[in-house]
RNA sequence: GGCGCUAUCGUCUAGGGGUCAGGACGGAAGAUUCUCAAUCUUCAAACCCGGGUUCGAUUCCCGGUAGCGCUACCA
């Protein structure tokens, strides 16, 4: 009946449309990535559509957190709606379809109870009564004030079948005996998701809708609001759903804040890396490129990569810390951004950490100590505990005997740390200089140079673990080495 | 309950009538190294079950099972 893929030769417009009933979780983000990317591959139209038809449980710090979450991924788009501002457009869409004696009024009291929502019973198709009244007795009620939904008079008529063909799950079939008569208008006269999102995809000339699994089997429903608007339906694409490792979708009550976008953001991801990893969660590039710039996504992105099952997201329960509790493979591909950065870009990034943090520290210092670090965190945020001995005029207290080197004892880094002091008081702060100066302070005093390195090591970063010693000492500078290591010969004795 | 969708290593996935079923993360072992990290090498790890079609099914078909979704005057 339709021209098929009228569509496909025309500029894409496709549209994110979240309702801001909750915060925006990593769901959400990926549905507007894959809409973002379908558009910007086409030379498109991205549109950012708040489907906020639902006044009861829209709140504006959901709006906030949609907002700020998208700002971050920092992909932008090019129009701007929101739904509550257009309910005469969806009122005449709704009016339109009655008219055309294809929705009628039910004066039934709105069900309270959710008892039905779980389905124990039988499908509720329609309620004959209301379906069936006459025009005079409907025309009548309502003009008497009586409240009523306006429903869409589903086609009865034995072996009707509504059919569109979706680009990730194909042709997709359901027969209307087992679609209800579902509502259009409520009895307050608002709209519901059903009409509001039709009435706007059509009027916005959407070419192609984009959106989670979950709305697979409503689309019969909006394929025949679509035909009794008089629309030519645009083209689906439903992606595979998110959910957590224990198959469940991703709740924040009962996931904690891992599913929010936000929490990304602040444990240190850098957007390109999140943008990445939410990418190969139900879409593949069908090579075994797992590493991906925004700009290479964009420009290899298609329908086609789309899978059919859900992905989970593997984070651990809530109990876990920080780095701990995040999808693996994301904190993985964070490191892998990080070490693409440039030095000047990632310190760039670090400094507001730090300083936010309230340490005290230059741009040019951090400049220096960023490439000591840059393979050594994960997480923008690690710059606090990697790098954390460069911040401060004096190191916390630590355990004196992490000064004894491997097959030493106290007083072998005794010896290593005097001699250090000697040695390091009359040499030049570059690598070099200070590689063979401690080297040879080594061999003379017959201790292998590792046996010499640690005990430096921890008097001036307070620990085992640090980025190489004669880099960090060059950061450190003479000054503040040798008072380290005279503090640490005082803890020995 | 009804309707729909899905099913390859622990996780994300590639593949497809005959493959050593490939890659990545994570795990294990080793190399390198001043520690840690990074890097490199190696290893362990999968086709849900049952029928059918076929010379041959993990792949195609049917059934089962399981998971998920929808079944609201929520979206």
């Amino acid at each position: 009946m339709q021209e098929k893929s009228v569509t496909s030769t025309l500029v894409p417009r496709v549209r994110f449309a979240p309702s801001p009933t909750g915060f925006l979780h990593v769901g959400s983000a990926r549905t507007f990535i894959f809409n973002w990317l379908y558009a910007r591959h086409n030379g498109g139209t991205m549109i950012l559509r708040l489907d906020d038809t639902d006044v009861e449980r829209n709140t504006q710090q959901s709006v906030d957190s949609i907002f700020e979450g998208l700002k971050w991924l920092n992909l932008g788009w090019d129009e701007e709606y929101k739904q509550s501002e257009r309910l005469e457009l969806h009122r005449k869409v709704a009016w339109a379809i009655f008219e055309k004696d294809l929705a009628y009024r039910d004066f039934t009291p709105a069900h309270t109870g959710d008892g039905e929502k779980s389905g124990a019973q039988g499908t509720w198709l329609f309620n004959a009564e209301a379906r069936e009244r006459s025009a005079a007795e409907s025309e009548r009620r309502a003009a008497a004030g009586e409240p009523f939904a306006l429903r869409f008079r589903v086609p009865r008529d034995a072996g009707q079948i509504v059919r569109f063909t979706d680009a990730v799950y194909g042709e997709q079939a359901k027969a209307t005996a087992d679609i209800e008569d579902f509502a259009l208008l409520r009895s307050d006269g608002m709209p519901t998701y059903h009409l509001a999102s039709c009435a706007d995809d059509a009027d916005l000339q959407i070419s192609h809708i984009i959106r989670g699994q979950d709305h697979l089997t409503n689309t019969f429903k909006h394929v025949l609001i679509f035909e009794a608007a008089g629309v030519t339906p645009p083209q689906f694409a439903h992606l595979p759903l998110l959910v957590a490792p224990d198959g469940t979708k991703l709740s924040k009550r009962r996931h904690g804040p891992v599913v929010s976008v936000t929490t990304y953001r602040d444990a240190g991801f850098l957007a390109e890396a999140f943008i990445n990893f939410l990418c190969l969660l139900g879409w593949s590039p069908k090579d075994d490129r797992t590493n991906m710039a925004v700009k290479e996504l964009r420009e290899i992105f298609s329908l086609e990569g789309i899978n059919r099952s859900n992905a989970v997201v593997n984070f651990k329960e809530p109990a876990a810390t920080t780095e701990e509790r995040f999808d693996p493979k994301a904190v993985w591909l964070n490191a892998e951004h990080i070490r693409g950065l440039s030095v000047e870009d990632l310190s760039g990034r670090l400094l507001p950490i730090v300083l936010g943090a309230g340490f005290d520290v230059t741009p040019e210092k951090m400049l220096q100590i960023t490439p000591l670090i840059r393979e050594r965190i994960k997480l923008l945020s690690e710059v606090l505990s990697a790098a954390d001995f460069f911040f401060v005029d004096q190191l916390p207290p630590y355990d004196a005997a992490e000064l004894i080197p491997q097959k030493g004892d106290a007083a072998m880094a005794s010896r290593v740390l005097e001699k250090a002091q000697v040695v390091l008081a009359g040499v030049e702060f570059k690598h070099d200089p200070l590689d063979h100066a401690l080297r040879a302070a080594a061999q003379e005093l017959g201790v292998k140079a590792g046996q010499m390195f640690q005990p430096i090591r921890v008097a001036v970063c307070g620990r085992k673990n640090a980025p190489p010693l004669f880099e960090t000492l060059e950061v450190l500078g003479k000054e503040m080495t040798l008072a380290r290591v005279q503090r640490a010969i005082g803890y020995l004795n």
